[in-house]
DNA sequence: GCCCGGCTCTGCATCGATGCATCGTTGAAC
DNA sequence: GTTCAACGATGCATCGATGCAGAGCCGGGC
């Protein structure tokens, strides 16, 4: 048995196609009983529109694509659940994927038949795509897109971002606040796609600059990737440093300083007595961690929302009035990992 | 301006639009020279097939729909991030929807208009919806849809799962096994839309009978939820008990079990000295804790696996074989939170 | 009694692409 | 030289719904 569809309600109610499209719809008004019996109809038959034929006429879809590297990564879920949420009270449904980080996959969403036909938007957190792939793309033509983080700042697309040179100032200058002298930065990542890290170092280097202290680059250590085996990784490594472990590690994200953390567990190192460390992302797992984890917390609340409303003000108007950058607020959450010693269980920290 | 169409190109390529429609998709042999002649159309217009009209023609959208209750829950994101994978490989494009546990959310998904028209199938991991609400489907007309979990065991659905009883019967005995007398449970969820937590409990149940041990009701707590949170607060209320602590506890899933820890050590309770703590799920979270938690690690690969699997051979074919039960297979994995102690870090234990 | 305005309701065209039948041309086979 | 198959290319109908213009009918006003 096949769909129903608005002909065959028609034909059961004994009506035009176009009055059941207006009964469906509550659009034009139609007399108490023919409405009546083409209610019937469409409960008898179990009629339902079809969205893709609704779509190809009004050639709006209602979906978002929000396309992020990985979906297991907390940050990105906990940003996927923001936006999705805001996304749905504006109406519309967000098609979340994840690109693994593989340029082809984000060249594809970006560029690609998908997006021309089947999004109305995209959000985008790009990892893999250079500038020279965006500004390939003729924006005036395109479906309106939406950056998520730092790069391609002087692009042609709206993009929204925190600070994270300052960021990553405020992180170190609370390391250094406390007194720690010998401050590993893990997560370094000096290649083309690695520009959010690279503002990160670069906070790094202003926080010691502003206090007068010299950067022991050998402390600045890359990671490939930002997973907490990468952090353990590179903190086992550290603790072999010609001059001994530092005293303390800004990881440039939550996953690398909850690995970092293991390691030196592990290996009987104190946290945050001998070692303190500083995460950036402020995922859930990090404030239930022993010890919890100091971090920066940007506000995904924020971020979702900016991203969303930017994209429904795209879509709605047709003025074009240039790309648009936005910044998100963050803020440090101190805790345990970096000297405050058993607050509240699971305590956020705000 | 706007998007160039397959008429467009036909014009401009000076032959009809079957032909560009033809070579765009590689269909019939096309001769040389218009093949060119349309090819460079195509460049120099832009473009893009509508996806929207191919589906309506077609019938078929290549979008499978993934509906989970929540997306930051890490199993979730880890066992979509699976799904995702998997379906790509058959050509197909995931939609992941998070529910947030509404029942509305999840039954619209099901049974509302877009399902019927903007997926090919849906895989569901059903929390909230009952199984009065699936029987309401009308499985001979709507499309394929796949159940993840242990719900609706009788229903009309494929559906892929592990043994849940079995699994939490190795749990415990693990825990019995250790000399624990003892063992809390913490996460049963007595109402209707429990039965995951309640089959849990049945093997709680079954390993204390099978050792010829009695239950003590008292040590069976209830959470409202999966989160970190909610097992914190058990493990809080458990330090009360009058009895005194248990010296075990075996927690439904990951996050429970990471909540629980962390309220031991905030305690001074050491893992697993005092108590030992397993979990369920297998999060990436639980292997880099310190304690690391021992748990139940079901094959998120084998289920994203056959769920997929499932799926595309019913798309595939017109024959209804009759609904299909799945069991994906499990492991116990014991790490430092019951009397491991510093493994390799973050060693899976495989 | 006639005309006009408003309210219902309808048919046709359209969105952009593909399935199918067919038509003209060419080359090979007899 | 004729027949026929294969090939290349095309037009029309169709997928399911909506926009638009207008037809039919009713009642009210003069």
């Amino acid at each position: 048995m096949t769909t129903p569809r608005l002909r065959d309600v028609a034909e059961r109610a004994g009506v035009s196609i176009r009055t059941v499209s207006n009964v469906v719809n509550g659009y034009a008004p139609v007399s108490d009983e023919k409405r009546a019996r083409v209610e019937a109809a469409v409960a008898e038959l179990g009629y339902r529109p079809n969205l893709t034929a609704r779509n190809l006429k009004s050639g709006r879809t209602g979906m978002l694509a929000l396309v992020v590297p990985e979906l297991d990564v907390p940050y990105f879920s906990e940003l996927a659940r923001a936006v999705v949420t805001k996304a749905r009270q504006h109406g519309y449904t967000v098609v979340i994927d994840q690109t693994d980080g593989e340029p082809d996959r984000e060249r594809e969403l970006i560029m690609g038949d998908s997006l021309a036909t089947m999004f109305d938007g995209v959000i985008l957190s790009p990892l893999a795509l250079s500038q020279a792939d965006l500004a390939q793309r003729d924006p005036t033509r395109s479906r309106p897109l939406v950056l998520l983080g730092e790069r391609i700042a002087e692009s042609a697309y709206d993009h929204v971002a925190i600070d994270n040179v300052e960021a990553a100032r405020v992180a170190t200058e609370h390391l250094l606040d406390l007194g720690r002298t010998r401050i590993a930065a893990v997560g370094d990542q000096p290649w083309e796609t690695g520009e959010t890290a690279q503002l990160r170092t670069r906070g790094y280097r202003e926080a010691h600059q502003a206090r007068k202290r010299k950067v022991d680059e050998s402390l600045i250590v890359t990671t490939r990737r930002f997973h907490r085996a990468n952090g353990a990784e590179a903190m086992a490594a550290l603790l072999q440093h010609p001059k001994g472990p530092p005293d303390a590690v800004f990881c440039y994200n939550d996953l690398l300083a909850l690995g970092a953390i293991r390691t030196l567990l592990t290996h009987g190192v104190r946290v945050p007595e001998d070692i303190a460390v500083v995460g950036f992302d402020d995922i859930e797992a990090g404030r239930y961690n022993t010890p919890s984890l100091t971090t920066i917390s940007p506000n995904k609340a924020t971020i979702a929302w900016l991203a969303v409303d930017r994209m429904i003000a795209r879509l709605g108007k047709r003025s074009d009035s240039g790309p648009v950058e936005l910044w998100a607020p963050y803020e440090l959450i101190v805790r345990e990992s970096t000297g405050l010693i058993h607050p509240a269980v699971g305590g956020s920290g705000t």
